[in-house]
DNA sequence: CATGAATGAGTCTTCATTCAT
DNA sequence: GATGAATGAAGACTCATTCAT
């Protein structure tokens, strides 16, 4: 997920006032996304994310407590993300086609999966290792995933919608962390048509 | 992966001399391997790997010299984990029975998969944000995972032994990776039901 | 030569704002280029430093992200010295007085010689046991030594500047070695009263 | 110094019991003085030179009981070789051919020198930092280079023997500081032939 | 005497976090 | 609100020294 990440830099430059603020956060947070995909969390300093947002680093403060919000922040930006993608593809009228657009945005963002793994996936990893509530955060963004997509499966009148979506999100997780591991971007094309197949299967 | 892990502490008593130095460097390896599926490496201080393996800190270096020579020493215990189990399994007579019993011993373990994931997949996940030699290691094992279960499906007659196995991997790190995420280790029970019947399908 | 260092410390108390930055920078470099005199590069400690220049070990690393750094500025150090040194020679009009000036410069050093050394010398003798680029800055100075009193010898008409400069430098150098190994300050006033009737007889 | 160093290993395989032990920490003795003018004491680890002198680390301290006691015998290899040395040049008639033998073999040594400077010298220069009694013994073997010259000085005649010797020496210590900073053997063997006409000059 | 292994104190270095302007 | 600088608590790593065989 988080792919077809064409969320458009939406400063648009004719908003007026609008304290600055926000647009700082968020860039904050998407850095911290960012950064956090390439060299994970704990790798990450905080100077990272600063430079990447091009924000001072004792300015970080003023908007983020603690690294712990940062990520809470990233977790966030992935579930904007994520939000943004779905309501994209609600305007397609087939649910199935919606599936396989998902399908294809991920396959078409092999070469990154294939560097460093799926950008949600590999952060709720990480997390998963703590017991804070961050992990939590990240369930939640995946459970919105597996809903949505069941939630498209049902529309194409299967029982058994809610297996389905966990299967195919967890299929999508098992090709990003193959094509991660073995730095092939290959088996996420191959994987991705299979799924397209089965989905059609199904329809 | 990684699972069934009994691998019986073979230091049989009786063994009079022979150094010790190997069953400590085995200790630590193995401690490692164990604190790093908890904690992730990053998180893992030497001093975590120095405790559980009861060893000082200070003799840690003398048998790795650094911290990330101790984690090609874990991936080693995976790899050799690894050889065991499959070896293990080979003892079966039908290749089918093999693949199953894999099947198997993995949702055996969902509860800690549930925990803290596949203790070789996270690993591997959290070692390809690295660009030194590390994440080539922990490709290796998977890539001999792999070509075991390939093998299986060979014996089987399947021509599309490849791709099976890449299918097989790739659906047991998925559902570890929901199954992880979401804390439910119901995910691992019901996806490897599924391989199991998928497996007998193919037979 | 680093001798007539009465460099005084020129933070002029009305100069308002400025950041302080450089200050400490170069507090810090003092500090290297004297508790290395006196006890040598490799038995000092960050925390020596630290505490000379009155700034906490942590802080250090803000202005120099490694020892060798440390090493660096403190030849830097050694560089301005000498730089501040020549250029009060320079004053003087004749240039064998000016020569003479600089010897008697040493000569006055001559306890502190006796005990700890030339303090750019044994660093100089101590950076060149390494093969990173520090040596090259030592010799740097060094040369730059040598060319000022080479210059020295032109204005006196000495067609044989460049050797009489080294044979210079290389006599101060030499009873700096004996003086300070036989802690025998008499050795550099004998030494230094010689050379500069050598002088004399030369111009 | 401690040039002209065919210093045989005069382990005679025909002396028959004498236990080894003698020979072994002769051997730690060289190979510390050797390892000691590469790197400085202390940069040079035990394993260093335990290495060199192929002994097992644990050995070492049959031999020394701490690491100051294999610098005092480093320091006492020196003062061996010396003795060799000025042994060896006595056999020459005339003591201005031996000064200038003595020269010579510094000469013959520069490209050493030009790389670690005066094997003897740096050693000397680096224990002077320190107030144990390690310096007190490097002065002593400096003494006795410069009562031996003196010696040659007073039996060429002249009634300042102390004055120049004490000036050759500190010529010798000088070049070498040169030659080995400016990574420049010319300027030793222009600054050798110098004295070797000085010698001549005096004669 | 010989030797691999053990020990622990110390050093450099990194960073999240805070502070003073 | 913004920002460079400050701080201190770790953590990786080294090594002289000691011990058990």
């Amino acid at each position: 997920m988080s792919t077809l990440s064409q969320v458009t830099d939406s400063d648009s430059p004719t908003r007026p006032v609008r304290r600055r603020g926000g647009a700082k956060r968020e860039r904050l947070a998407n850095a911290a996304a960012e950064v956090f995909h390439r060299q994970g969390v704990e790798k990450t300093t905080l100077n990272d994310i600063a430079r990447l947002a091009d924000v001072p680093v004792g300015n970080v403060y003023y908007y983020f407590k603690t690294k712990d919000q940062l990520v809470e922040a990233a977790v966030g930006a992935h579930r904007a993300r994520l939000a943004a993608l779905t309501e994209r593809l609600d305007a397609l009228p087939e649910p199935a086609d919606r599936l396989k657009a998902l399908i294809t945005g991920w396959v078409d963002q092999r070469e990154t999966a294939a560097r460093f793994g799926c950008p949600f996936g590999t952060l709720a990893t990480e997390l998963d290792k703590r017991d804070d509530g961050l992990d939590q955060a990240a369930a939640e963004v995946m459970r919105a995933l597996i809903a949505w997509v069941s939630g498209q499966f049902t529309q194409m009148g299967r029982p058994d919608a809610q297996d389905l979506a966990v299967e195919l999100v967890a299929a999508y997780q098992g090709m990003s962390v193959l094509t991660n591991t073995l730095r092939d971007p290959g088996i996420m094309a191959a994987r991705g048509a299979r799924l397209i197949a089965w989905i059609d299967g199904l329809a």
